[in-house]
DNA sequence: ATACCGACGTA
DNA sequence: CGTACGTCGGTATA
């Protein structure tokens, strides 16, 4: 509100302004991990934020050009003709600079065949008129005209968006010299470059305002043109129509029908959600604080505060009896919060549709809840797996686990894993969990107790599962549930790994890699900090001189591929003894992370982050176990650290060969691929014969190589580029292998054509069970953008699928064990292996189990193979 | 203290 | 110009 207490309506041209930051802001410092210009947007939004802050509009609007294309090219054909092409980095910025502000309700408004100053025109006379303070903001000189007492223009300074200048009409006066509505006049005269609309030769600003000032108005100068002196006098009279038409292009109409008038454009709520979920994917971190500043969030809870969050039910505080009797009574799903410190259950708090209830955790309470945690009486969570691992610690198991909603929210949107309830409150109830602030000892606000909590778990999972498609719910209650249980138990379990074989590596690790520092330092003539890159970069590039590779961000690279190219290149003795050194360091690393690992019962416990990926892969951190290095004889000394614990007899490894390629010969269809699957012989060997028309027997080891390479590179949409790099052929060479093989296997590449195609149409892809990945960039026209979003869901449904088949493969074998009440236990599921701790005796009936489930796990145009192999430790184990 | 980057381990 | 992850040390920023 201005201080004569009227509205303050800010309508915003939004294109010249994102255009204008997009030349400002350098586009390095602005585009995302994978190849998204965000300079515009940035540099626009962090304008308005500012702009809202200090003007404090209870009215917005942005406004947008729908084309290059107006009444105005219409009427002049050479109007604006002269602009070169709109950048394509630019064009695609303004549709995402367009979600972000419906993200934030703020009304975008374009209309074809008008600019968007037209638009500003029009708002801002009928704003006038129905008593606002105007402020128009925009980088179009033209706009000039518009300022009167009630409007007032805020125009960009040269460089950038962040400084604009205020023009009120006392301010147009002193920097033209004429009142706003004769701006129009003058730049009629001098003509606008920029729009193509060329004016009087020799005429610029100082004669055109003494024209004007001399003889009033341009009308009055016009009909006396002819007692204009000089040779601009002759000029003038030489470009009449010329200026006649400036004055006519130039004027902006304020008359454009809107679908909306001044009145409907009151600053509204932002939708929080929304904007965190943008901003994220436009990798834009501080400006969403300001943001939510100026939008007036309550940034505590990280929430929306737009809708009233609903009265949570009191949760009293019962006894143990009482509370076990609640729960025995409850009708329907109940949601359950088990708070959990140290592992332990702490507290416990349950919740029904209207009623909640929760008491401390007491051993009477355990054993007086157990039967009904035992029972089938449905339950449903937020993040059950520490909670199930909690209760199992304390001796509890949990049967009739319906629902979590952090995993369901997950599978509903891959990418946007919401963490955390509260986020699921806000995104599926518009509401805001109630939270204490952590930084405040005695927190102001109470935060929901365990009960309460349970209640809006309860609710988050109606809104929930009512917005999960058939297909999605099918693979949550068939897959994810099933391996959810499961997955606790392997943590439970961990794996029994020998600090002494660890220590001892570690230690003779060590010692080399000093060793190999000295020579390193040798062959260069000083010391220098071999692992940074920054100063590696010194050392190479610029004292040894040699050739500079690979750009990075940063620099220049100096990774392992690079320093093997120079090697070959420009042998020298640093480079190869900076490889060992690195080589050493990291399997080092790796060793030490998985020691401080090792628990008092020998074993170390990963978890599995069963949201951790956009596929259905899983992801292990903490430590992560499914990256123990194994591509070389030294390094497996690692995986021989990995042994069988006490009471246990060997452990067993069980792997899927060549799984993705199976998937992808059963969703092509090819023939000749799933032949080969069906024929015995080695896949590669068999692909090889028919791409170099040979027999199976006549297939060189290079020869299998390449197709090897090739056929794996299909299913992660390789190029003949990257294709010929991986193998140092010429890319022509990597043409012709490409061609040769989709000529004997042509439904591959069909089927990777048109399921892109699909997932395009679709906005998603879907794996053989229904799992499903959105791809919004499939129709980016930011060319890079889009690319890489065709190969990753070029390679979603497979890897997906493949995902698919290895759970249920696990919850099936876990299930089997359990049921046939074996102490054998799988430990450790790195993608397409499972590890498993077999107990004596139990051998063959695990063996069994394992071969049956793996191999049944999924019905495919072709078998499913499975690799098992037997062992002392993982090393031994594996094959 | 935190966030990012390069590098590198796995499937 | 090859998909999906997690972790480390170094470095730059707050």
């Amino acid at each position: 509100m201005t201080d004569s207490g009227k509205p303050t309506l800010l309508v915003v041209d939004g294109h010249s302004l994102a255009y204008r930051a997009f030349y400002a802001l350098p586009v390095d410092n602005f585009s995302t991990k994978d190849g998204q210009h965000t300079n515009g947007i940035y540099g626009f939004l962090s304008m308005l934020v500012n702009l809202i802050k200090a003007e404090q509009p209870t009215h917005l609007a942005v406004a947008f050009d729908t084309s290059r294309q107006s009444f105005r090219t219409r009427e002049y054909t050479e109007y604006k003709a002269n602009r070169s092409e709109t950048p394509a980095e630019f064009k695609g910025q303004i549709p995402i600079l367009q979600d972000c502000l419906a993200a934030m309700s703020i009304p975008v408004i374009q209309k074809e065949d008008f600019e968007a100053d037209d638009i500003l025109a029009t708002l801002a006379t009928q704003g006038a008129a129905a008593g606002f303070h105007v402020l128009v903001c925009s980088g179009d000189r033209d706009t000039i005209q518009l300022v009167t007492d009630d409007v007032t223009l805020l125009y960009p300074n040269v460089q950038g968006v962040s400084q604009l200048k205020r023009y009120d009409p006392s301010a147009v006066v002193e920097k033209y010299g004429l009142p706003p509505a004769q701006y129009p006049e003058i730049a009629a005269l001098v003509g606008e470059t920029s729009d193509n609309l060329p004016g009087v030769p020799k005429v610029g600003e100082k004669t055109a305002v003494k024209w004007l000032t001399q003889y009033g108005s341009l009308d009055a100068l016009l009909e006396n043109a002819d007692k204009v002196t000089g040779v601009v006098g002759n000029n003038l009279r030489e470009h009449l129509d010329d200026v006649r038409r400036n004055r006519h292009l130039n004027r902006l109409l304020t008359d454009v029908e809107l679908p909306l008038a001044p009145a409907d454009l009151a600053v509204r709520p932002i939708d929080a959600q929304a904007v965190r979920d943008i901003f994220a994917r436009l990798e834009f971190r501080t400006l969403l604080p300001r943001v939510f500043e100026a939008a007036g969030v309550d940034q505590s809870s990280g929430s929306s505060a737009d809708a009233p969050t609903a009265e949570a039910p009191a949760s009293p505080e019962l006894d143990a009896a009482a509370l076990a009797a609640w729960a025995e009574s409850a009708q329907g799903q109940v949601g359950v919060t088990v708070v959990v410190a140290g592992g332990r259950p702490t507290r416990l708090g349950l919740a029904t549709a209207d009623a909640a209830a929760e008491g401390e955790w007491t051993p009477e309470l355990s054993a007086a809840i157990a039967p009904w945690l035992a029972s089938s009486a449905p339950k449903v969570f937020a993040d059950a797996k520490p909670q199930l691992k909690a209760l199992s610690r304390a001796g509890l198991d949990v049967d009739g686990l319906v629902f979590d909603v952090i995993l369901a929210g997950w599978l509903r949107r891959p990418s946007f894993p919401d963490k955390t309830l509260a986020d699921l409150v806000d995104r599926y109830l518009g509401e805001k969990l109630p939270e204490a602030d952590p930084t405040q000892l005695v927190p102001e606000t109470e935060g929901a107790t365990p009960g309460q909590v349970s209640w809006f778990t309860l609710r988050v999972a109606e809104a929930l599962a009512a917005e999960l498609p058939d297909s999605v719910r099918e693979v949550f209650d068939t897959i994810e549930l099933p391996t959810l249980r499961t997955l606790a138990a392997m943590e439970l379990a961990g794996v029994a790994v020998s600090h002494d074989k660890l220590s001892s590596f570690s230690a003779e690790l060590g010692s080399r890699a000093d060793r190999l520092a000295e020579q390193a330092y040798a062959a260069i003539g000083h010391e220098v900090n071999l692992g940074s890159p920054k100063q590696l970069q010194e050392v190479l590039f610029e004292e040894l001189q040699l050739p500079k590779t690979r750009k990075t961000k940063t620099g220049y690279s100096t990774d392992a591929a690079v320093l093997a190219d120079l090697q070959d290149s420009h042998p020298h003795a640093f480079l190869d003894l900076l490889l060992q050194h690195r080589e050493a360091t990291k399997l080092r690393q790796i060793i030490d992370s998985l020691d401080v690992a090792i628990d008092d019962g020998g074993r170390i416990h990963t978890t599995y982050v069963q949201t951790g990926s956009q596929t259905g892969r899983l992801s292990s951190t903490d430590p992560n176990l499914q990256n123990i290095p194994i591509r070389n004889e030294e390094s497996r000394r690692i995986r021989a650290a990995f042994e069988v614990g006490e009471g246990y007899e060997t452990l067993l490894t069980a792997d899927y060969s060549q799984i993705e390629m199976r998937i992808m010969a059963h969703l092509s269809g090819d023939p000749g691929l799933i032949e080969a699957f069906n024929s015995g012989e080695d896949l590669h060997r068999f692909v090889g014969a028919r791409v170099f028309g040979v027999t199976p027997e006549e297939v060189t080891a290079p020869m299998r190589t390449k197709v090897k390479a090739m056929s794996y590179g299909l299913v992660y949409g390789l190029s003949a580029f990257g294709l010929s790099k991986q193998l140092r052929i010429e890319q022509s060479e990597a043409k012709q292998l490409m061609m040769e093989y989709f000529a004997r296997f042509g439904a591959v590449r069909d089927y990777l054509r048109s399921s892109v195609e699909q997932a395009r149409v679709d906005g998603y892809t879907e794996t053989i069970f229904g799992r499903r990945r959105p791809f919004p960039d499939l129709t980016s026209p930011n060319r890079v953008l889009r690319e890489n979003a065709e190969r990753a869901a070029l390679n979603a449904p497979i890897q997906g699928s493949a995902a698919d088949i290895m759970k249920i493969a696990l919850f099936h074998i876990h299930d089997d064990l359990v049921a046939a009440g074996m102490r054998s236990r799988v430990l450790l599921q790195i993608h397409d292996e499972l590890v498993v701790e077999v107990a004596a005796g139990e051998w063959q009936q695990t063996e069994e189990i394992v071969r049956a489930r793996m191999g049944d796990a999924a019905t495919l145009s072709v078998p499913l193979d499975v690799q098992i192999g037997r062992g002392g430790d993982w090393d031994e184990a594996g094959h």
